[in-house]
DNA sequence: ATACCGACCTGTCAGC
DNA sequence: TGCTGACAGGTCGGTA
């Protein structure tokens, strides 16, 4: 589902319905490939926390938690401590450090806040319960999400587009000979842009998806970080792109697939030019373009 | 070091 | 009706 806007709607949302509460017990399924830290780590490190804040970075939902920060450390002799221990002395410099709780949606995952009554759908893979009685529920049918815990900072590397200088992002591309718009959906240089916006943003700034980053002007590559700007910003004014079943926090369908001028929309023409819209593979993804208006 | 390519999963939809 | 294959918003590891 989620790219960068669609992920900061969500984030929005649940920083609005379950910042101030406070994980009381967790639930964890027996599927393991969502899991990117063990469970217990999990479910250790989130039971008793309040969430003091909900944000996105890049395409990965953070809660900030209060409290411990040292689940899993091991002592100096390597043994793990008991369980009882460790809660204990961690309390202790819970002020200082505060973990994080990272989720991310891979393809199909949501993060939704339920009433205790409601059904709980096939494929949820983790139940946080609340202090409000509400339910924080991850549900993930292609087990492509990844949910993980991090004692001290989370840091995924990459830029965020948003926040990138044009100078910055100008020099992301320097020097590599791989597709431009291969380097978009790289996490590592910068961090958010997925298939669609990738896509969208190469429209708006005229560059044809296979042209050698390297070899794109420094003028272009300059439109380009306005437009991946302007999409984005776009984008999560109205709430994200609901291709098939993404919905936010609160249940809402996102409106930017209504204003896509080339992603899923093959033969389609051009809203510009009129020439109809191609498709074609590029490292295993597709990619939508024009081939009149993007050089 | 860099860059494609399949693998990881389930679900849905078009075509036969 | 059902079967098959293509495809889906993402990332990772192996191989060239």
């Amino acid at each position: 589902v989620p790219e960068l806007p669609e992920v900061e709607t969500i984030a929005r949302g649940l920083d609005r319905r379950v910042s101030g509460d406070t994980i009381e017990s967790v639930w964890i399924g027996s599927r393991k490939q969502p899991l990117k830290s063990p469970a217990d780590v999990i479910a250790l490190t989130l039971a008793g926390k309040r969430i003091m804040r909900v944000h996105r970075v890049g395409k990965h939902i953070v809660f900030d938690l209060e409290g411990e920060a040292q689940t899993g450390k091991r002592t100096r002799s390597g043994q793990p401590r008991p369980a009882a221990s460790r809660q204990r002395s961690d309390r202790r410099r819970s002020v200082a450090q505060a973990a994080q709780w990272v989720v991310h949606l891979g393809m199909s995952g949501r993060m939704v806040v339920s009433e205790p009554a409601t059904a709980i759908r096939k494929h949820t893979h983790l139940i946080a319960k609340l202090d409000s009685r509400r339910e924080l529920r991850f549900i993930d049918p292609r087990m492509f999400g990844k949910l993980s815990v991090h004692p001290g900072g989370f840091d995924p590397g990459g830029v965020e587009p948003l926040e990138v200088s044009r100078e910055h992002f100008v020099a992301l591309f320097r020097g590599r000979k791989t597709p431009i718009k291969s380097a978009l959906l790289n996490q590592k240089l910068l961090r958010g842009v997925g298939n669609i916006y990738a896509d969208e943003s190469l429209f708006r700034a005229g560059i044809g998806p296979r042209r050698r980053a390297a070899a794109i002007t420094q003028e272009r590559l300059g439109k380009l970080h306005a437009a991946v700007r302007e999409v984005l910003l776009e984008a999560i004014a109205l709430g994200g792109s609901s291709i098939s079943d993404y919905v936010d926090a609160d249940g809402e369908q996102g409106l930017f697939q209504l204003e896509h001028r080339v992603y899923g929309r093959e033969a389609e023409p051009c809203l510009v030019c009129g020439t109809a819209i191609r498709r074609l593979v590029l490292a295993g993804r597709s990619s939508h373009y024009c081939p009149t208006c993007q050089k």
